[in-house]
DNA sequence: GCGACAG
DNA sequence: ATCTTGTCGC
């Protein structure tokens, strides 16, 4: 009989195993930068409160232009089984200019805050694999399903494959408790890396068209699809 | 005392 | 995350 790693919080996970992902989150977060450190600027808001024509004139640093967004999906029928895919955007068109999946067999369980462990490894894979493959349209800034700064001990998923990609990054939760207390459905944009939450709130509202932000809401849709096209959805 | 905990 | 139909609405 095999363990179920998909099954949530009581599995084969040891308390030395939880102590050991601890000291490597504190650890990383050592390297956690949490203002805007990126060599491009975000393009002008198109309903401009007002303000903004402060930094508008040099023309020297390159605009946003390409966003990525990460995302995994779980077979139905075998739930060690996920896919994981990165796709980018390009913000001009919104259009998705590069997409990538991969089907991999989950070795480590969800255990809430630890989310990193169980999917960071191979989305830090799909993003190597892009720096060689397509270093052209590989993202300026990358927008991952599940939190960054908002985590129990400030270093959620956003964080920690940021700092491992050396990538900026914004977090982007879509449940959390206080979802049910509000009528409406929001989503949760927190700090990932090297993005400051001004900034990320900026960038999120870029793509305004649903709940979630067009990235993530691409990512989760081919991720998806990929599963239909590779075997039992 | 126990329960709420990203995906 | 996943199991799940129709339905109301832009």
């Amino acid at each position: 009989m095999e363990e179920d790693a998909s099954t949530s919080g009581n599995s084969n996970i040891s308390p030395q195993l939880v102590n050991e992902w601890i000291e490597i989150q504190d650890s990383l977060k050592k390297r956690l930068i949490t203002d805007d450190e990126f060599d491009w600027k975000l393009p002008p808001m198109k309903d401009q409160d007002s303000e903004g024509m402060e930094e508008n004139q040099d023309s020297n640093v390159e605009i946003l232009k390409y966003v990525g967004g990460v995302d995994l999906s779980f077979s139905r029928n075998d739930s060690l089984i996920a896919c994981a895919t990165l796709v980018v955007l390009d913000i001009s068109t919104l259009e998705v200019v590069h997409e990538d999946s991969s089907i991999i067999k989950l070795r480590i369980p969800y255990v809430p805050g630890f989310l990193a462990f169980r999917e960071a490894p191979v989305l830090l894979e799909l993003l190597k694999k892009m720096e060689t493959t397509s270093p052209t349209l590989y993202p300026q800034v990358l927008m991952v399903d599940g939190n960054g700064l908002l985590h129990p001990r400030g270093f959620g998923l956003a964080c920690h494959l940021g700092v491992l990609a050396d990538l900026p990054t914004i977090g982007i939760g879509k449940n959390a408790m206080w979802t049910t207390k509000s009528s409406l459905k929001p989503i949760f944009i927190s700090v990932g890396h090297r993005v400051s939450l001004p900034s990320a709130i900026k960038i999120v509202k870029l793509f305004g068209r649903f709940r979630v932000p067009e990235p993530i809401r691409q990512a989760d849709i081919r991720s998806k699809d990929f599963f239909r096209k590779h075997g039992l959805s």
